[in-house]
DNA sequence: CTTGAACCTCACGCCACGTGAGGGGCCACG
DNA sequence: CGTGGCCCCTCACGTGGCGTGAGGTTCAAG
């Protein structure tokens, strides 16, 4: 067991007894002595765990230095965390038992530290990975998405769709990916890939039961990133042949890909009875 | 931002779209894929955070596919510790004021994180303190008590009194004592000492102001450590002639001292209604 | 005697649900 | 077509540790 020189803001126990004046302490001074609310000790009243000794004639509480100390002895154990049905036990309790109970609660309020450790080093990245869209250095993204892959890519698509809803999807869903699940997520992609180019050299017409099967893996691939419905497939559809960028990529896995693409997506959504034509973002 | 391994327990948002049968899923049915109670699900219908688009017939629910992917997120930043009304603002709010949001909720969790290790420092101290009775390595205890101390002196006090209120509090206190406390608290035993030394070579007489303002003293040093009633010093008192220890160490002070101290804590006692043959340990 | 501060007792609000109570819906098997 | 069993519905109260009034009483000082 370390003992650390850490210690809660120094507490107050003046000498309790010479605080308290012989007729004793009413709540407010009783709450302003031991550092805690009038409705608290109220509170601490009604439950029973620390009531005053004595009440005036006309009702009000009077707090004796026995009742003070202990008031100090729960608020101790109140700002460790300790329940105040637990307080009750552990002040009347023998040492052992208080013991016991201490380092349960020990115990804890080490497993909360733990638990909150971890929220925070997952809102860490999910901040991260809103701002910058991939948590992976830049050697792990070539290593994973190969040589053509520019890590600006991610920047510029953050500007680009970065207020739209599926890009707080997309970031949500990346900030809880290991460079494993990115490796299995792109062998996925390349295999995918490999049975486009495969399909569009053997000619394979859009509209066909095979070419709507790739469409709807297409469509799944997508949705790794955000739930992408066959409206927005549509709309991404268009942008395979009217975005550069696209267009370079998709052709340069085999030449006329993208248009090919944009046509098998659109005949599937018009067999799933989404209009390609008037299909919108939702 | 660093950027680690840690991540919450493997989400399931599992082609999300794929898991949801086309006619959507009752409330068990979404819990289950979600992974939360029924009841939650009532509940986050009820204030209006997430609720399914549809209702059969007879009133059942009916999540589809993009409630289910609402449900999802909304699981998330609970798990991250965000309240549900935060949540509601954040799955609609623009990029920068939802990065905010979450920057805001790291803070507050880091902040929790801190207090909950003081808590753990202060608890640990706590229970060590209650064991071993003090927290100073041995030789901070030689420099601070004396050559005459023996740290097990304490060990053999915690055997004897252990199962006392007064060590429960006297450890209370003393988990929360830096060594210039315990240096600070020495300076005026050793003061006190001294003047008690003085007074018995002075012939001081038990019940004469300057002995009664004595035994105060004394009274209100022992009170450092626990709340001590003139009743208990009356118990004091009769230990310092009856045990070899204390008589022992009193004496060595000044001859003569153990007895005389005895005197005039019983005649204090008495000054103040308090019957020294018949006080009892309250 | 009068003020004004401090006190009293209800009693509801908070947060995110848990846990029934009492009643209706849905589906399959007979 | 009934019937059993499981799921669903809507109240509505309980949890913890108080905060925050409302409406009335007591206390100490002037």
């Amino acid at each position: 067991m370390t003992v650390t020189a850490a210690r809660l803001g120094r507490m107050t126990h003046p000498g309790t007894a010479d605080a308290v004046p012989p007729d004793g302490l009413t709540v407010g001074g009783a709450a302003s002595v031991v550092g805690v609310t009038v409705r608290t000790l109220h509170h601490w009243d009604e439950v029973g765990l620390a009531r005053p000794s004595q009440r005036t004639s006309g009702g009000h509480r009077l707090y004796d230095a026995a009742d003070v100390a202990r008031l100090h002895r729960v608020r101790l154990y109140r700002e460790l965390g300790v329940p105040l049905a637990d307080i009750g036990a552990l002040l009347s309790a023998p040492t052992d038992d208080a013991e016991d109970s201490l380092r349960r609660q020990l115990d804890q309020v080490r497993e909360h530290i733990r638990r909150l450790e971890r929220s925070a080093d997952a809102l860490d990245r999910l901040i991260e990975a809103r701002r910058s869209g991939i948590l992976l250095s830049p050697e792990e993204q070539v290593e994973i998405f190969g040589e053509r892959w520019d890590p600006s890519q991610q920047l510029q698509a953050r500007d680009r769709w970065g207020d739209s809803e599926q890009w707080a999807q997309y970031a949500e869903r990346a900030a809880d990916r290991s460079p494993e699940d990115w490796r299995r997520i792109m062998a996925d992609v390349e295999a995918l890939h490999g049975d486009l180019a495969t399909a569009v050299r053997e000619g394979v017409r859009p509209g066909s039961e095979r070419a709507n099967a790739l469409a709807e893996r297409h469509r799944a691939s997508m949705s790794t990133y955000f739930d992408c419905t066959r409206s927005m497939h549509a709309c991404l559809a268009r942008s395979f042949v009217d975005d550069p960028g696209f267009l370079t990529f998709y052709d340069d896995i085999e030449v006329g890909l993208a248009g090919w693409l944009r046509d098998i997506v659109d005949a599937n959504a018009l067999a799933h009875g989404v209009d390609p034509a008037t299909a919108t973002w939702t």
